[in-house]
DNA sequence: TCTGGGGTCCTAGGACCC
DNA sequence: TCTGGGGTCCTAGGACCC
């Protein structure tokens, strides 16, 4: 019986490379990519992280280095990064029977009946395809359990010698490499559990993998176990190529200034219905509960308020104005005059699938009713003309509180007049 | 009211991921 | 002036039931 082998492919710094490929001229330039709002940098070229600045870093602290080593910053543009995202995917799949889109930017596979001194190369070659088909640079690691995969991949990111592939199966005993890689490192090994193994005088991989199974289950309970024999190279995390359902739907954003004003906030929680809603219906799925939170900004000094409240709807739905009323009696009940709201959220749960409701004597499920029909309708034409072409009263008009996005890229891809034009 | 075993369901919180 | 937005899984403990 041969031994499964998993590739993983990571995209470099996604989304900077996604801007770049519209902007060769910023081929060796410091790039990088705000968040939402235009807040943090959550994207860095590896001329970014050259400088110093760190994933996470509010832009307004950075700035002055960026400007003086001519540095280009973008708000994030998640059209461009989805559209780029499914090409790669696209192009992926044709190297494996099984691909597995773990995120925006990462992918496993599966590399059955390849030798092992030939995976190598064939990783490379995926690599060479990306670059040439799609002109997003990509690392890939290769090992016998997803857990390794993604160390491989760790490894080839990091050692230049690598060229962007390593794989496991290139050495006799994979330990001699496992010695070197902190903990620290590992997919599943977050700051808590590798603060603790450090106390106890784990370091490296190595150590972790000698560490007894039971010690491992009492102190990380099963999830690190599982790590543990990933590690071991005995897959114990199964591939997931099927797509599915969220069971829970978040839509929040800060506002652009502090919020004092409670018609403000019950237009955003409108609005992060909509958006919410319009998931759910997506995947075809109706949720049973909704739960609306608001605060204020943590890193002020000034008077400090945060609150949510949830409550259940009679019968499931996808309809937005049962969403949009709920959530606004839950933020009138939440909110106290005086304080500057920084930012509203609404999350859907009890989510199910919309065929699955049980129609009673005094409600009609969501699936058999006009309410159905009136939101197909309403996503089909936002579809075909624009996601705002039909929208909801209460969501407001101006929408002033709306986040910043200063230095947006075109939409290159998706959007006809931001087509790049190519001289004759 | 307490005792005790055994079970289910729900929620909050912790830990992790991108 | 300026600090992101989504997710998942697991466990412990409480409420409730027999």
């Amino acid at each position: 019986l041969s031994k499964q082998v998993f590739a993983l492919v990571d995209c470099n710094s996604f989304y900077c490379s996604c801007e770049r490929i519209f902007r060769p001229d910023l081929e060796n330039v410091p790039v990088g990519v705000l968040s939402n709002n235009d807040g943090c940098i959550v994207a860095l070229s590896k001329e970014m992280k050259a400088l110093g600045i760190q994933r996470g870093a509010p832009a307004y602290k950075v700035q002055n280095i960026i400007n003086k080593h001519k540095g280009v910053l973008f708000s994030s543009n998640y059209a461009l990064y989805g559209d780029i995202s499914s090409r790669v995917m696209n192009t992926l799949s044709t190297f494996t029977p099984e691909l597995e889109v773990y995120s925006i930017d990462e992918a496993f596979l599966t590399l059955d009946g390849i030798k092992s001194e030939d995976l190598r190369k064939y990783g490379l070659e995926i690599k060479k395809i990306i670059a040439r088909d799609i002109g997003i640079p990509v690392s890939v690691g290769i090992g016998e359990s997803k857990t390794l995969a993604k160390l491989a991949n760790h490894v080839a990111k990091k050692y230049n010698k690598f060229a962007g592939c390593f794989s496991f199966l290139d050495y006799d005993d994979r330990n001699d490499v496992l010695r070197y890689i902190p903990i620290s490192k590992v997919w599943g090994i977050g700051y808590k559990h590798a603060q603790r193994l450090k106390k106890n005088n784990i370091k490296t991989v190595y150590d972790f993998i000698k560490l007894s199974e039971d010690w491992v289950k009492s102190e990380m309970t099963i999830v690190g176990y599982r790590t543990q024999r990933e590690l071991r190279g005995i897959p114990a995390i199964e591939m997931e190529m099927t797509y599915d359902p969220k069971k829970q739907i978040l839509s929040s954003r800060s506002f652009s200034y502090p919020v004092e004003e409670l018609d403000e906030l019950l237009e955003a929680a409108s609005l992060y219905c909509v958006r919410a809603v319009k998931k759910l219906r997506e995947q075809k799925s109706v949720a049973g509960s909704i739960m609306a939170y608001l605060t204020t900004n943590p890193f002020k000094d000034e008077a400090q308020y945060a609150n949510y409240q949830s409550t259940n709807l009679v019968v499931p739905s996808a309809y937005t104005p049962e969403f949009i009323d709920a959530s606004k009696r839950l933020i009138r009940k939440m909110f106290r005059k005086g304080y500057r709201y920084k930012k509203v959220g609404i999350m859907l749960s009890d989510i199910q699938p919309e065929g699955d409701v049980e129609p009673d004597l005094f409600n009609v499920a969501y699936i058999d009713d006009k309410r159905k029909t009136i939101m197909d309708t309403i996503d089909k034409i936002n579809g075909k003309l624009g996601s705002n072409t039909v929208s909801f009263a209460s969501c407001g008009i101006t929408q002033n509180w709306k986040m910043k996005r200063e230095l947006l890229s075109p939409a290159y891809t998706t959007r006809w007049s931001d087509l790049r034009k190519v001289k004759a």
